[in-house]
DNA sequence: GCGTGCTGGTGTACGCCGTACACCTTCCGA
DNA sequence: TCGGAAGGTGTACGGCGTACACCAGCACGC
């Protein structure tokens, strides 16, 4: 009987065990992750993980690297604007399809080797577009996030309410915010499809990626080396 | 005996939980913030603090009140660029005073009137400043977290670190990370006096908020309506 | 053939956490 | 004087990450 269950069963691997918990966050939410909710599905007892990952933290690692793993390469033979910038939006892609992974990263306190090996191609991207060394370093900083494809919404989506729409309370909004009245009414005349925030995610990604790749240009161009004033 | 201990203590408010909360915060960091540790500061028994704030979460949120309630107003009699850019550095005080709470604006997924407010009076800004009213929108998009003073930085100051430094283990950084070996080298050789990360944030920050701000007073100039192309 | 030691899964237990719920004061207004 | 609200208490529950001791099975040198 024990045998059976031995038996059946794939050895636990490091690597079966990343899957696994990259499956249960795609599936049922990062909060859901725990170590005792994974060993489960793997049918193991919770223990059994720490023999393949030394805690929590580094789980959650090993997970992200296996999103990052799934960014594809730097697509060669483009000016550097149009390189940098498939790339990002690849990256873009990973992480829109394990939409945990950006909230875990921002909890991250160092890089993975996988995550320094993406970074380091990403620098190499700008230097061989014609970037100085120091020019690049504050480049990678004003990037931030963005070079992973994610850029911090603040509030993101507000978890589905299904408390009725109060027309005093929307009253009241108006008067105390009026600027954001004014925005989110012409957002909501100008898509009328929209159900959700009524933002096009993916149009003000790029509407500030361009922003800011458009600035570095400028600058490199111009040669920029310190302070310009 | 217990009339001495009722009369000593203040009563508890709202006012003095958050207070105590921000306090216990800045002073031994967001992860030892519990609510029986919080109650216990105060003198109180952890269910007390649930008489004045519904939850954990209420209580975050009413903790960033505090901070953003510190941010000063906006300047009048200036360009627009100007004020926004220095309302921005004193918001970025605000949260440097309080390292905990942009790790905490990260997990909001709602604002509180305190913020809306905020948000509201700068887009008060731009709209002044000669925005249209859909360029102000995606103008918000694209500053991101920087309105509320901060970029989050990814993998920000790591852990202070006691292991001996292994000049082999250099040696593959440089041999595998060669970009930003490049990059480290570099800045660790132009600001010796440099201790942490070796990158001054502010400067950083500056930067990208100015090329952020540069790029949008161009559009703006430009009289900028929907996809340029 | 047989100890021996390593690899990987198990079971128990500890100390945290947030918070539900029932209780008991204290005090104020009718 | 009494009723009830407001605010502090005590106990308890279910969850978490993980330390630690244990044990099954296998590989290998003798």
């Amino acid at each position: 009987m024990r045998q059976v269950d031995t038996l059946r069963r794939a050895p636990l691997t490091r690597d079966r065990v990343l899957r696994a918990a990259v499956d249960l966050a795609d599936g049922t939410g990062i909060d859901a992750l725990s170590m005792r909710n994974l060993a489960q599905t793997l049918g193991v007892v919770p223990m059994a993980l720490y023999k393949h990952v030394a805690n929590k933290e580094e789980l959650l690692d090993g997970m992200l690297d296996v999103v990052v793993g799934e960014i594809d390469p730097p697509v060669a033979g483009t000016d550097w604007q149009a390189a940098v910038r498939e790339r990002i939006l690849s990256a873009r892609r990973a992480l829109l399809r394990h939409p945990w992974a950006s909230r875990v990263l921002e909890t991250r306190t160092a890089a993975t080797p996988v995550v320094l090996q993406y970074m380091d191609s990403m620098i190499g991207m700008f230097r061989a577009g014609g970037f100085s060394v120091d020019l690049t370093h504050h480049v990678m900083h004003a990037m931030g996030s963005r070079i992973l494809g994610f850029s911090q919404e603040l509030f993101g989506t507000p978890p589905p309410s299904d408390a009725p729409i109060d027309p005093e309370l929307g009253r009241q909004m108006a008067e105390r915010y009026p600027y954001i009245t004014e925005i989110t009414t012409k957002v909501a005349h100008d898509d009328a499809s929209v159900v959700g925030s009524g933002c096009d995610d993916q149009f003000e990604f790029e509407f500030s990626l361009d922003l800011i790749l458009d600035g570095l240009e400028r600058l490199r161009a111009r040669g920029w080396t310190s302070r310009p004033d």
